[in-house]
DNA sequence: TTGCACGTAAAGATCTTGTGACCACGGCTC
DNA sequence: GAGCCGTGGTCACAAGATCTTTACGTGCAA
C-alpha cells in the first residue's frame, strides 16, 4: 500500500503544534469489530478519543472540548436527525461526520445540510475515516486563529510564546526571534538535547559537522538570562551530549559544592534513560 | 459563467452580504452529462460557476476568487497529485472536491491527505455534489465573517467594521479597503501575528516567499494612523517575527520637548526630522 | 599532559525592515 | 474609447538588526 507518509514537517512549528493539534473526538457508534479497528488507528495516531454507545447530552458534548465527532445515525434511529441538528446548531466549531451503513442519496443530503461535514458509508476503511475527520478539523481550524500555548515560568523568567519573548518581572528580556526559539525549545523538555536536535529543530534542516551557532545562542541566551535574573541558572551543559533546561537557584559558594555534587548525582542517575533516548 | 465580471469590489462591505454568499466555483470535469447535470442545479441555486476542461495555473485561480474547486483527478493523469498538492498550498481557504470515477482507499486516503477538503465518487447525484461542496465552504466561512462586529476604541482611534473604516474622533481615516483588514485583523488579537499569518487571512492563500506587501501596507497604514493621532503608536514590529497591535501613548523626546518648550509649530513645520528622531 | 569540547568575543556576512518611487489594472468620467 | 484616478502591488535601496564564522582561551576527560 503506497499510502503517503504523514510525519510532521520540520521546523519550530512542529513540535509546538503537534501537541495542541492533537485530535479530541467523540465516536457514537456500537459496532465492536469497527471500534476495535478505529481505536487501535487512533491511539496509533495520538488522538484522545471517546467511544460512546448512546448519544450524550449536546452540553455535555460542549464540556467535552472536541474537534469532532463521529457518529451513526443508524443506532439513533429517527430521533439521529434531529440531534444531529441540535449538535450542529450548538456547536458550530465541531467537526461532524456521519458514518453509517447505506443510505439513500435523499439521506445523504439532508445530513449535510442539517450540518454534517461529511458522510462516510460502512463498510469503510479506518485510514479513510480519519483522513476525513481530518479534512474536516483541518478547514475548521485554517479558519480559527490558531491559540497559542499560554505563558508559562520557570524560575524567575517567563516565556510568552504568543509574544515570541521571554521577561523577568514584566521586563523584556530583548531576545531575538532565534534566541526566543531556542530557550523556547529547551524549555520544553526536561532532557537533555543535542544540538543536532536542537539545530534541526529550531533551523529546520541539519546541523552541519562543527557548526558552533548553536553554542553561540545558549551564549547569548545565558548572557541574557543572567542580566535579568542573575541569581539563577537556566540552561546546563552536558559535556559531550547538548543542554539542558532546568531553572536552579544559584546560592554562595560554600553552599556551591553540595549542590553541585547533588546535581551530578542527579545527573548520573539519570544518563541511562538518556543514552537510550538518544540512541533511538 | 459571469465569474470574469465579478470580482471583488474594492467596497467589500457591500458585497459580504450578497456575493459573499453565493458560490462561486470552477469545475475541472471533461464529461459533458455530469457538466450538463450540474451546471443545471448549479444554475437554479443562482452559483457562479466556470467549467474548466484543463487545469489553470495556480495564479489564474488565484485571480478567480473562488470559494471552491471541484476537479475530476482522472483527467489530469498522474500529475493529477502534484497539481493538488501546489493547489492546496498556495490555497489553503479554497474548498476542494474530488469527484471522480472509482478509486482506491489509498488514492482516496492520499488526496484528503494532501489537502482536499472532500472525495466524492463518480457516478454521483449532483445533488449530493453539491451539499458536499456547500458543507466544505460553510466550514470555512463560519468563523470568517460573524456576521458584523461592535465598532471597538483603541487609544484614540475606532475600527467601525460595518463602515469597513477606521476613525479618530468621528473623523475617516481613509483606510482603503485592504488596509482596514489588516488593521481589524491586527487589532483584533494582541499577539504577534507573522507576516504569513497576516497575508493568509487578508489575501486568503499562502503567502509567497518574499513577499512585501504586507509591509507596504503596514507602512500605509501607519502613515494614515500617524497622522490621525501623531501622540499615539499602534503597530508594533516584532524583528524576525511579525507585527502586533497595542496602542501605546508616545511618551517620548518630542512629547517631553513639547511641553518644555511649548513649540507645537515645531511638530507641525518638520514632521520629518521629528519623525526620524522617533525612530532612532 | 594531550586532545577535544566548550565558552567567549568580535568582525564580517546575511537577512529584515522601512521607505519612496514606480507600474498595472479596473472603474469612472467625459 | 481615451484619459484620469484610486488602489493594489512590485522593486530597489539604505539602514539596522541579526546571524554566522572565525579565532582563541578555558576547562573537561582520558
Amino acid at each position: 500500500m503506497s499510502i503517503e507518509r504523514t510525519e510532521t514537517p520540520p521546523g519550530v512549528a512542529a513540535s509546538t503544534q503537534r501537541a495542541q493539534n492533537r485530535l479530541r473526538l467523540a465516536v457514537l457508534d456500537r459496532d465492536p469489530g469497527f471500534m476495535q479497528v478505529l481505536s487501535k488507528r487512533l491511539d496509533a495516531l495520538g488522538c484522545e478519543y471517546r467511544p460512546l454507545s448512546a448519544p450524550l447530552g449536546v452540553d455535555a458534548l460542549v464540556t467535552m472540548r472536541l474537534n469532532a465527532l463521529v457518529l451513526d445515525l443508524a443506532i439513533l434511529g429517527p430521533t439521529g436527525w434531529n440531534y444531529l441538528e441540535q449538535v450542529c446548531a450548538r456547536l458550530p466549531g465541531l467537526a461532524i461526520v456521519v458514518c453509517t451503513g447505506p443510505s439513500s442519496v435523499a439521506q445523504r443530503v439532508r445530513g449535510l445540510r442539517l450540518g454534517a461535514d461529511a458522510w462516510i458509508t460502512k463498510p469503510c476503511h479506518a485510514e479513510e475515516l480519519i483522513c476525513v475527520i481530518e479534512a474536516a478539523v483541518r478547514r475548521h481550524r485554517r479558519s480559527e486563529m490558531p491559540a497559542l500555548e499560554a505563558a508559562a515560568s520557570f524560575g524567575e523568567i517567563t516565556i510568552r510564546p504568543d509574544l515570541y519573548q521571554g521577561y523577568v518581572n514584566d521586563v523584556s528580556l530583548e531576545l531575538t526571534a532565534r534566541e526566543f526559539e531556542i530557550l523556547h525549545l529547551l524549555s520544553g523538555s526536561d532532557r537533555v538535547l543535542r544540538r543536532e536536535e536542537i539545530y534541526e529543530r529550531v533551523w529546520g534542516y541539519a546541523m552541519a559537522h562543527g557548526d558552533r551557532s548553536v553554542d553561540v545562542f545558549v551564549r547569548k541566551l545565558r548572557q541574557k538570562l543572567r542580566s535579568g535574573s542573575p541569581d539563577w541558572s537556566y540552561i546546563h551543559t552536558h559535556f559531550g551530549v547538548g543542554y539542558r533546561f532546568a531553572p536552579e537557584p544559584e546560592t554562595s559558594v560554600e553552599a556551591e559544592f553540595d549542590l553541585i555534587t547533588g546535581a551530578r548525582a542527579a545527573e548520573l542517575d539519570s544518563e541511562q534513560p538518556l543514552d537510550s533516548a538518544l540512541a533511538g
